[in-house]
Parts: C-alpha cells; structure tokens; sequence
RNA sequence: CGGGACGUAGCUCAGCUUGGUAGAGCGCUUGCUUUGGGAGCAAGAAGUCGCAGGUUCAAAUCCUGUCGUCCCGACCA
C-alpha cells in the first residue's frame, strides 16, 4: 500500500531507523547545515548550521548573563610552559594537542599548543586579577572554538575544532565553588529541557571519566535513538587544583592568603548533533522551534496566472517578523510539494501555506512539522488575524510533541535492573540507560566497559534500601547510568 | 591507531573482471506551459575519473604510494 505523499521518506536520506549513523550523515549535509571540509576532521558549518547555534548561544546566554556572568575572550594560542603545570590536565590532554612550531620559516624557541580547552590560560590571567577576597568570585564565559585532534570524526559530535562556550569562575571558598558546578549544571538540563526539548540525566561522572585535574564533573547525559548515551554538557569543580597550579591565590578577610577554588562549564554545537538525532526523522530535521533558524515558512501557491498569494505571503511574514517570529516566504518558481519536502527536510517547525482560496477568504492554513496526515491538527486553517497567536500555539505544541516523544524514549529505554546477568546483558545490547545500584569503584567499571563496552554516564544518590553493586556485589554507594557512549 | 568498504558531472551511481581515450538518472541553464505533496515539453552546459608515481603503443580500468569519506573496534574534556 502507497504511503500518504507527507509520509513518505524522502529522496535524500535513508530511512532513520535502518541506519542511524547514515542517516545523521545525510541529514546534516542534505539539509544544508554543513559540508566536509578540505580539512580533515573539521568541518564548515553552512548559514542554515549557523543559524542552530546563533539561537543555541542566544538562549544559553541570557542564561549566563541571569546568573551573573559576563562573556570575555583569550588567547587560542597557550605557551607548553604553562600547559605543563597542572599533572593530571596535561596529560589527559596530550593525545589530543596540536602544536604551533614555527611562525613563518622560523622555529619558535617555545612551542604553542593550539587550545584544546583555557583552563591554562584564563587560570593563569585570572592569577594576576585576584589579590584580595574583595576580587572574587570571578564569573566569565568565553565563546571560543577549541581544537583536538581527533582520530574519528563525525559532524558535531566530534571534530577536531568545535565551537563551544566554556565558563571560568574563581571562588573564594569551596562550597561557594561547588554551588557555581551546580548551578550551571542546572542551566544546562534546563536549556536541554526548553529549548532543545531533550529530556537529560544530570549527575555526577565517576572518577574515570572525570575532567583532567577536576575535583568532580558533572554531565548531562542524553539518550540516542541506537541507545547510546550522548554527554551533551559538563561542569566542573575543579577545587584548588588549578589555583594551586597557576597560583590564583588572594588574601581573605582573616589576613591569611589563599588558593582560590574554580570551576569550569562548557557544552558545545555536540548539542546540535544531540539534537539532530533525537527528534528527526525520515523525512529530515524536526527542530525544536526555539532553535529553529526559521520558525515557520510561507508557501504561496500560484493558480492560473494568480499570483495575489505571493504578495499577502509577504505582507503577513512582515506582520509576523514585527511580532518577534523568523518566518520566511518561499516565493521560489517551484511547485508546492517540491517546497514542502525542502523545508521538511530542513525541520523548519511550522509550515504556512496560502494559496488563491485562502486569500479570498483572509485565512492560511498551518501545517506543523510533527504532525501528519492522519493526526486531527496536522493541517489547521487560520484566519489572517488569528494568525501570530495561532503560530505561537503550533510552535509551543511543537516544541511539546518533541520533548514528550524524547522523554518517552528515555524513559521506555531507562532500565533499573537488580540482577548482574541482566544488567551484563542490558549493556552489553545496548538497551539504554542501565540504572543500577553501583559500588563506584574503578575496578568494577573497568570490568563492565571490557566486558560490554558500556561505562558509567553519571551517577545519582542511593534511593534508600540498596546494599550491593549489582555489577560486582561489593556495598553499594551510589547508583549510576550505565550506558555506551558516543 | 587496527579491520573492512568506497572515491567517476552539483547529487546518486554504471563503466573496471577482459586496458583502446567517459555514460545514465536526478539536478543545473534558457524558453514555453505549469503550481493546494517532490511538474511537463524542448534545447543546452557541465567531469584533470581524489591525488602522485609506475607498467604499457595506450590507464577510469592493472600495480604502488598517498589523501579523504563511511562502517566496526581502540582511544577520547
């Protein structure tokens, strides 16, 4: 039996559930977000990609800026001297610097590894702002791109130079620090939540997958479709580990110097990837409407020589672009189901067409991306002056429809298992987010991801009534996500 | 970094086994007709066959190297 024609996949893509990594592949170059570049592992993000992250920074900063924080940049370059003074952060690093050796035909007396993350440099300039408790805490976020070189590459999820924001703060004592990891974390799984409309788990990470030098990470970890756990932000109590390194010491109010406490947050266009994965489909992008670079696109249709739709296109995009919406009119010399399919394809939220009927009787009708034929509010017609309130409710119901079908698929794909041989099983089948009652010992992490490749995500306090670690059968501490990860 | 596969027109691919000097569909350009789910007709443009060597009278085709992409592992704030 044939396909209603809006049900059908598209030309362009493969069908999303029979390959997942093709599928992402050629989403993210059909719908135009990015292309390959001449460099390998990096990639360019096309205006379309562009237009994703330009709202992700948007939102994100307003949230920065409520919080008290204020943007600043450093250097992409930073000195291996300084690289080398905190242990554990360079050499959790090392594999993945790229290194500056010569500035022309000149050999440099002293390497410049190409930022792979600004711990260094920032803790370093921050050692020369702080000298009295007076000068804390220190609260900066850079947007920057970062470099790493990667071996295996994917669009978003890893290249070797990314775009991302990383917050720096300085903290006069250890639990002001601790509550600056949390609070962003919790920006985070909000931004996740209203704005990507993905539904995350926030925790703590274990000792192993701990941020080189940090006292304790945290992470939003995200479920994929394949049922792979996609770490989608993280923050960072970094203690006085870098104070002590980069010496950002200060005097307090009792007259004694101290080292300060900082911290560090960052999530990265990975979100994006994140994205992409957990609300297309296949015919293409869905994009939760706040992210969307166009909210709702116009397509006007031409009847016998009738054109009048293209103009009132025009005219009612104008209206809505004074109310706040990013619309735009497709008045392309293309058929209507042509258009419909491209900006499917490219997740635009909400369609509006108007055609010769519709003028006459003032009215478009709007189409929702996460609709289809079939669903009573696929299509809706709406009178003209209706429209702007008409177009807010489609775009709240779908930034609705998304969230609720992601949190469906986290929570069905979320298994709490109380038997070894199943949770051995669970991991190793890649079911999804493994919650156990888990010892937190490296030991018994190490075994699990040998013998099934899956590894904590993050970790959640004990629920009360637990003893063992399902995994290994020492007391239990903690419980925790056992996941494979991309 | 290991195993596997693939690089031919903007895209998807055929041609390679058995060397003889490059094709199709879609797209693109122009014109006309069209337009409520991927339009039709006509004409036209478009490829150093990833790159570099080698074998040969002759290489898209055979050999070697190299770069890139994809898949599976390893590694991975």
């Amino acid at each position: 039996m044939a396909l209603a024609p809006e049900n059908q996949p598209l030309k362009e893509i493969p069908p999303k559930a029979a390959d997942l990594s093709a599928w992402y592949t050629a989403v993210c170059i059909k719908a135009e977000l990015v292309s390959y570049s001449p460099v390998r592992g990096c990639v360019v993000l096309r205006p379309y990609g562009f237009g994703l992250w330009e709202n992700l920074q948007k939102e994100l900063d307003a949230r920065f800026k409520a919080t008290g924080h204020e943007n600043a940049y450093f250097p992409l370059l930073i000195p291996e001297s300084l690289l080398t003074k905190e242990a554990d952060h360079v050499e959790g690093f090392a594999p993945e610097v790229a290194w500056v050796t010569h500035g022309g035909s000149e050999k440099l007396t002293e390497r410049l590894a190409i930022r792979p993350t600004s711990e260094v440099i920032i803790g370093t300039m921050y050692a020369q702002w702080v000298e009295s408790y007076r000068d804390l805490p220190i609260l900066i976020n850079q947007w920057a791109n970062v470099l790493r070189w990667e071996k295996a590459t994917r669009p978003f999820l890893r290249t070797m130079e990314f775009l991302w924001q990383e917050g720096h703060t300085a903290h006069a004592n250890a639990a002001e620090a601790r509550e600056e990891t949390l609070r962003m974390l919790e920006v985070y799984r909000e931004f996740a939540e209203t704005v990507a409309a993905i539904p995350v788990y926030s925790g703590a990470k274990s000792a192993s997958e701990r941020f080189p030098g940090a006292v304790e990470t945290y992470s939003i970890e995200a479920l994929m479709p394949d049922g792979k756990a996609l770490q989608s932000a993280t923050s960072h109590d970094l203690g006085q580990n870098f104070s002590k390194a980069y010496d950002i010491d200060f005097t307090d109010a009792d007259g004694l110097i101290k080292h300060a406490y900082t911290t560090s947050w960052g999530m990265s266009w990975r979100m994006l990837g994140a994205m992409i994965m957990t609300h297309g489909d296949d015919r293409g992008l869905r994009i939760p409407p706040k992210l969307a670079p166009v909210e709702a696109v116009f397509v006007p249709i031409v009847r016998g020589g009738d054109d009048r739709a293209v103009q009132r296109a025009k005219e009612l995009a104008a209206a809505l672009r004074i109310e706040g919406f990013r619309v735009r009119v497709d008045d392309r010399d293309e058929t209507p189901g042509y258009k419909y399919a491209h900006w499917e394809l490219r997740g635009v939220p909400v369609r509006i067409e108007i055609g010769p009927r519709d003028v006459d009787a003032q009215n478009v009708v709007l189409v929702r991306r996460d609709k289809t034929r079939g669903d009573d509010d696929h299509k809706t017609v709406v009178s003209e002056n209706a429209l702007a309130g008409a177009l807010r409710v489609a775009l709240d119901g779908v930034h609705a429809t998304l969230h609720a079908q992601a949190l469906e698929f986290l929570g069905s794909h979320t298994f709490v298992l109380q038997d070894r041989a199943a949770f051995f099983a669970a991991c190793k089948n890649r079911d999804g987010m493994i919650d156990i009652a888990w010892c937190g010992r490296a030991e018994c992490e190490a075994h699990v991801k040998a013998e099934t490749s899956a590894t904590t995500r993050n970790t959640h306090p004990l629920r009360g009534g637990e003893t063992t670690c399902i995994a290994c059968g020492e007391p239990a501490t903690q419980r925790a996500y056992f996941a494979q990860s991309y």
